[in-house]
This record gives structure tokens, sequence and C-alpha cells, in this order.
DNA sequence: TTGGAATGTCAACAAAGCTGACGTATTGTG
DNA sequence: CACAATACGTCAGCTTTGTTGACATTCCAA
């Protein structure tokens, strides 16, 4: 080990101490709460829980979806799905059509009804997701999304991926 | 309102738009996911679950901690976390002892059992956050935990500023 | 045409949250 | 001292959301 053959360890690794590591956990964990409060909240008025939410926000990103491919991007069992899915199609927000090419896929789209609800929730959440970026900046905004798409699965960022490029 | 009073959008407030705040929704969602996966399935295997994560992780950063100051720190009830906590005391991995100076109150301490678990979970949470703090860099890092604490409920965050500053 | 794969539904169960009620030990206060 | 408040534990019962297993329907390919 050769002596004075110090790496630039000053100011550029200190980040990745098991200290800095503990401090963006629990960061993580906080902040999860505080994201997914507001929605919650309103959620809880009408005695839906965070599947419906889920749920509800790609089927409106991805009109048409069907509920294997929704199965896939939610990472849930389908029968749990189902459940849900159940409750929103009884309620009339969430409308299921037979696949035309196969019969067997049902094909998601938000009612009117559903898509109002979708309004709500995401304006919840936007306000506060709005809150934190204006306060932190755009240098902090692209960091953030950074540090979160590295922390994926694979599988998981090709599922983030694809719904990124959709509407840009 | 006047015209040519246009303030400096192109650069400074595009990531305020919808669509950037959505995508920053989707990133929450989906990272989380990785932040969760690897603990869960060590947990999985002792058939422990998140919540046990949770209670051995805050007793861990605050040993001696009583059963009221974890609650807070949690955010769930009493009766939840005391179904966690009674299975990990029967299994010999936290030890709950009578408070010296109020009696009624328990202070929660690992044991080396208890604290070897720790440590697997940790060790494997650390390491994708390792990896994803690597790939991203100190400045988005940074950006990282700035998004984060401005996301927290203001209850939330004192309890996160206490954890920070313990160990500084 | 028939058997296997894919899709979706029903039933039953588990984890982990919740409320409400109650018991016990201890502390602090009028 | 008597009594209210606090800290903790527990019982019962409910909800949400995840899981497996079994089964019906539909499609496709051998």
């Amino acid at each position: 080990m050769p002596e004075g053959s110090s790496p630039p360890m000053g100011q550029s690794l200190l980040f990745l101490t098991d200290e800095q590591l503990r401090k963006g956990i629990e960061a993580m964990f906080f902040a999860y709460r505080g994201f997914t409060a507001d929605p919650d909240r309103i959620l809880a008025q009408k005695s839906y829980g965070r599947a419906h939410h889920r749920a509800i926000h790609f089927i409106h990103r991805s009109p048409g979806t069907t509920v294997n491919n929704l199965l896939s991007i939610l990472g849930v069992t389908k029968q749990s799905l189902n459940r849900v899915l159940r409750t929103l199609i009884e309620d009339g927000l969430v409308a299921s059509t037979v696949g035309t090419r196969d019969k067997r896929e049902r094909h998601l789209h938000l009612t009117t009804e559903g898509a109002a609800l979708e309004r709500e929730l995401s304006d919840a959440q936007r306000d506060r997701m709005r809150a934190a970026y204006r306060a932190a900046g755009p240098a902090a905004v692209a960091g953030f999304r950074q540090v979160l798409e590295a922390m994926m699965d694979d599988e998981t960022r090709h599922h983030y991926e694809a719904m990124k490029e959709k509407t840009e």
C-alpha cells in the first residue's frame, strides 16, 4: 500500500459513508409518508385505499391498458389487483371493455367520474411535490430524480422509462 | 398584465410543470419498491415483515428508547407496534427493561441476535443505496436529500432532524 | 380438434394498520 | 393522602391489501 496515494476522498466520497447512507435511508422512509399523506386523506373519506389510487393513476396514464399490463407495472398479484378493480368498476370510476382482438383481455379506462377523482388525487399530491421542488430548486430536483432512478430494480426501471417516454 | 414581463421561465421553472411533477411522483413510487426489496427478501425468510424492520432500525438508532417515543417516530398506534414488539421480544431480538427513573416506561434495546439481524438488513439496504449514490454522484445526492426533506410533514421532519443530529 | 397457455374470477388466509375498551403500575398534583 | 394523568399491555373486532390455490373462459398452435 503506497503512502500518499490518497484518492480525492475529502470532497467526493464522504457521501458514501455508512452514516450518509443511513441518513438517506431515513430520509426516504420519512419522505414517503409525506408523499402519500395527502392522497391518503382524500381516499379515506371515500373509503378507498392506496391501492385504488395506484390503479387509477396508471389507468389514467395508459388508457386502454390491460389487466395484465397493469399487473406488471404495479407488481402485485392479479387477485390483489382484481379486488381493487372490481370495486372501482362497480362504483363506476373505471370502465372495463372486452378486447376486440383478444376477447380474454379487458381494456381499462377511467370514466368521467374516475377522471375527476384522479384529478383530485394527483392535484393534492402534486401540490406537495411542487412545494418541495420549489423549495429545493432545479439542480436538487435533477439530483433527486437521478438517485431515485438508480435505486430502482432493473425491471421496474423499464416500466418507469416506458411511462416517461409516453408523453415526451 | 404587462407584456414582456416574462420571468426567467425557460430554464428555471420548467421543473415545476405538471409533467415534471408527475415523473417525480412515479419515480418516488417505483424507487420505493427498490428501496424495500432487499430487506423484504431477508425478512420473508424469517417470517417477519416491514414493520419488524422499522422497529429494529429505530431501536438500533436510539438504544434505550421508550415505547412511546418509538410510537411517535413510526407514526402507528401502540396496538400495532405492540404486536410487532411482542414477537421481537419473544424471539429474543429485543430486550425490554423497566425504566429506572420512571418505572412505567420500558426501555428497548437490541440483543446480540437482534443487532445481527439489524446488521444484515441494513447492509442489504445500504448496498443498494450505495450503488445508487455512486451512480448519481455527490451533487445529485445532495439534491436528493434536499427534495426528500422538503417533502416531509413538519412533525415528521422534526423526528428526522433529531435522528440526524444524534451522530453528527 | 384438442391440449396448453393466457386471462380473469372466487375463496380463504396472513400481515399490519385501525378503533374502542379495559387493566395495571407508576407518577405527579391538588 | 386521594385521585387524576401517564405509560404500557392486551383483548376484541374491523379494514386494506397482499398472498396461494382452484377454476372457468378464451385463444392458439400442434
